[in-house]
DNA sequence: TCTGGGGTCCTAGGACCC
DNA sequence: TCTGGGGTCCTAGGACCC
């Protein structure tokens, strides 16, 4: 059975969800920013044009959107989402088999589509994408995950390919190979296209020509994962259901720094409540806590401290109340006064299934009681929005929120949000 | 002044066991 | 005085991804 990939990745995607609700948005440079409106981390292509690198601080093109040349928002996860969900819907109906790999990228297995044509079905995924959603994509189709990500990336370089590039014949998969810089394959990072340059292999080709032993030797199993998938040998499979997360972490920096208990446990505790609706979505629990804090290390004026506290619960949970009320013990462990701190978060770990939990004898809290509080919270946070109702800990002070001055409406889930839209 | 956040997998080496 | 061999578990650190 011969395997066959597509790998259906939106274009800009971030700048393309803006795009979706302001049509006055297309043909211009659209930018969307980091958390606290940092840097920038996604472009349409008339920004990469105008020369703005990824991750670009944001000051240095303020000028450029105070001038109207670049259209600026900060990041909107909640639409971004939304947004996804509802590519990925619509790529379902393509093929029974299909991997969620991130936000913005989908792989499809289409090992049982090798009599179709597959150019003319590839089209029409991105035609009907397109129309369902609003959002323009790519794809690559491959025997192996690595090829088809080759191919999706020329697939968006390519006039020619438009968008749609189908890889089977070798000849092809060779040119293609030859066309690809070695940084950009996939599973080469900084470190070994630095080290692989060295030795003179410069495209994905060059690297497809050494030898197993050798690069097995110096770039671990891998690394010869990925020379046999470049050669054409499938080595990754589809992962149709995501696997629970063995770590969670929800961490921010400040939109300012703050230097109170009070601010920090406000932030601290806000990071925990949302570990714990994480670990509901998953249905699992934590056995373990770890809370950090660091100041601006970015700032040389300010004296730095960092320092994190694990914390091993009882019985594993994913209450909001647990969590918080361990969040604050670790917190409590770490505080010094007199430190401007710029970012603090909340790692859990030791992650188990909700219904094959080990329970304490000592155990005195009402798990069940937790349970339903916890489900009545997630669903107003469901209708309302997250964070509507919360613990007390959790607060009313914003002197550590995001800053986050160009946030488009959550057009897709939010009602007040929805009634902007029509009055756009 | 401003410089993101959240993950995974693999290996080496130490501790410990029989 | 000579000085085995296998296994497991854990952790830290490195490398990568979007």
């Amino acid at each position: 059975m011969t395997h066959l990939y597509a790998l259906c990745d939106c274009n800009n995607f971030y700048a393309s969800c803006e795009r979706v609700f302001d049509p006055s948005l297309n043909n211009k440079p659209v930018v969307v920013l980091s958390n606290n409106d940092g840097c920038v981390i996604a472009r349409s292509n008339e920004a990469k044009v105008l020369g703005i690198a990824m991750g670009e601080p944001f000051f240095k093109l303020r000028h450029l959107v105070e001038s109207k040349q670049v259209y600026a928002f900060s990041s909107n996860y909640t639409l971004y989402g939304d947004m996804s969900n509802r590519v990925m819907q619509t790529l379902s109906r393509f093929t029974p088999h299909a991997e969620v790999y991130s936000i913005d990228e989908c792989f499809l297995d289409l090992g049982s589509f090798c009599h179709i044509d597959l150019h003319t079905y590839a089209w029409e995924i991105k035609r009907t994408v397109l129309q369902w959603t609003g959002i323009p994509v790519s794809l690559g189709i491959a025997p192996t995950k690595t090829l088809a990500k080759v191919a999706n990336r020329l697939a968006k370089k390519s006039k020619k390919a438009n968008g749609v590039l189908v890889l089977t014949h070798p000849q092809h998969i060779q040119k293609a190979l030859e066309a690809t810089p070695l940084q950009d394959v996939w599973g080469i990072g900084r470190r070994y296209a630095r080290f692989l340059q060295q030795r003179h292999v410069h495209t994905a080709y060059d690297f497809s020509k050494l030898s197993e032993s050798w690069v097995k030797q110096h770039m671990t199993v891998v690394g010869l994962r990925l020379l046999k998938e470049l050669r054409g040998e499938a080595c990754l499979e589809l992962e149709e259901v995501a696997s629970p997360k063995k770590g969670i972490c929800t961490s921010r920096s400040f939109g300012k720094r703050v230097n109170t208990f009070d601010d920090l446990q406000e932030a601290t505790a806000t990071y925990a409540a949302r570990c714990a609706r994480k670990l509901r979505r998953q249905n699992s629990c934590a056995r373990l806590l770890t809370v950090f804090v660091t100041t601006n290390k970015f700032s040389e004026n300010d004296r730095q401290y960092y320092n994190s506290k694990t914390i091993a619960m009882p019985v594993a949970t994913n209450s909001d109340i647990e969590l918080i009320h361990y969040a604050n013990l670790a917190l409590k462990a770490i505080y010094r006064d007199g430190y401007w701190y710029k970012k603090s978060g909340v790692i859990v770990s030791e992650i188990e299934p909700e219904y094959q939990l080990q329970l304490s004898l000592l155990d005195t809290i009402d798990r069940e009681k937790h349970g339903k509080l916890m489900r009545v919270l997630d669903g107003l946070s469901d209708r309302f929005g997250q964070g509507i109702i919360r613990t007390a800990t959790q607060g009313l002070s914003n002197a550590w929120q995001l800053k986050s001055d160009f946030k488009s409406p959550c057009y897709t889930t939010q009602l007040a949000d929805l009634q902007t839209a029509y009055i756009r």
